[in-house]
DNA sequence: TGCAAATATTAGGCAAGCCTAATTAAATTG
DNA sequence: CAATTTAATTAGGCTTGCCTAATATTTGCA
């Protein structure tokens, strides 16, 4: 049985309040969904209907036991979501329940299965660096609260000090800042900047992308990115890492 | 201005159309979309009138300068998105096709922002072992070509060989399979068979969860996943690992 | 050139989820 | 224990996004 992503998070609620309180009213629901109490009164006789919750009008809700099982399996999808953006990738708690919100709906089974995957994969298996996530945290730790160049990200992201270093197989890694017109290249690293990352991104701009110098102007730049014409500001340009000579 | 997630999608196969053909047809974008061409007319319509698209009955389509930077935006989300589900957690690229379409409509710009990070750092950060991602997807790739305990991941994922370890703060690790009733714990880790896996994850038992072993029948086991009961088989037993003793 | 096939549009409907205003039921309390 | 407050429901409406059937326009080909 598919459920909507409305009636889930209805479910969501009123397991997360019967736990606390052995029963839910129309009312918490309401208040916790951000919906008047006619919609959810219209939520509980469909769920209801679908013999997910007992409900008779004016009476407590309760789970049924599929019911409890279902709300069971959201919330944790949800909890190990938010674990996730917590632990690896170091949202703050509040904003991390709300994206978990949003995700825990669209994603499917598998896709779960390989981030619980990757989560355990990071945190801990004894073959990874067991500072890798630490390591990572604190650089965004240092991106946020300094928003400067963090000590730790020195050497892995800005990579101003040796702008144009040779990878293994020769594809030469330069800054935005420093293409020619007409040179192209693909983006490998957006730098370490909070804020300026994403600027960068909000124009469109992720690694992955083709993308080509195609006028320098004072203080900015225009660029291509994947047949799109947009514009850089100089700052921007000089945390833009570009792969090129591999086309 | 906000779109709503069936609009950005009309936007994105419009880019996707007149990339390739210069300009976008009812008919494809309808077709594209999966959806009846007086449904695309009527998007059409919506998005004309927000100045995203020109558009003129009978008229072939195209985006304005605003549709055609958003509509790159919304395009280049969803092709990061799909390259961090197949370079990362290793998704085919049909799955990560579709999945990327969920997950770029309900993901925050910060989110983004950080995934972009954690892709950057695992694939091109030079103090990360190169081999992490590989070794990472090689065992996906093993767990699921093998459906056994792959090479790789015999030391990691399965326990099986050293069932309680003790880990530096002396947390005691053990597998579900062998604890007493009444004991609990919490879940650190989902074995490596990928369908098994899924089926543990679907009961809704997730790595973090505290769980409580409640009784051994013959075959099975009943456990308390976080409050909730649920039976779990004593082959999903051999592949749960459990941290207790920091209660 | 003219007519069939392909393509678009209008018209009218439907379901999901939400809303406000009005009404009814239950709980509280002087 | 009646009056008032609080909680829940009904009634009626709105928006979004989809649908089918009918109609209109355009295109392509004989």
């Amino acid at each position: 049985m598919k459920l909507s992503a409305s009636l889930q998070d209805y479910l969501k609620i009123i397991y997360g309040v019967s736990q606390r309180k052995k029963y839910a009213r129309i009312r918490d629901i309401a208040r916790k969904k951000n919906v008047s109490m006619p919609s959810a009164t219209e939520a509980m006789r469909k769920l209801s209907k679908l013999g997910l919750i007992e409900y008779h009008a004016y009476e407590f809700i309760q789970l049924t036991e599929r019911g409890k099982g279902l709300a069971h399996y959201i919330f944790n999808i949800h909890h190990f979501l938010a674990r996730f953006l917590v632990d690896i990738l170091n949202l703050n708690p509040e904003k991390a329940e709300s994206e978990a919100c949003k995700l825990e709906h669209s994603l499917d089974i598998e896709t779960l299965e390989r981030m619980v995957l990757l989560y355990q994969y990071l945190t801990s298996c004894p073959k990874v660096n067991h500072s890798l996530v630490k390591d990572f945290r604190e650089c965004l730790v240092s991106c946020e609260e300094k928003n400067g160049v963090p000590e730790i990200c020195r050497d892995c992201f800005v990579k101003t000090q040796f702008p144009h270093y040779v990878k293994e197989g020769a594809a030469k890694h330069v800054l935005l800042k420093d293409m020619k017109p007409g040179e192209k290249g693909s983006i490998v690293m957006i730098g370490p900047y909070l804020e300026m990352r994403k600027n960068i991104l909000q124009k469109g701009i992720f690694p992955g992308n083709e993308i080509e110098m195609v006028d320098k102007e004072v203080g900015s730049f225009i660029v291509n990115v994947d047949g799109y014409d947009t514009r850089v500001t100089s700052g921007e340009a000089c945390i833009i890492e570009v792969e090129i000579g591999n086309q």
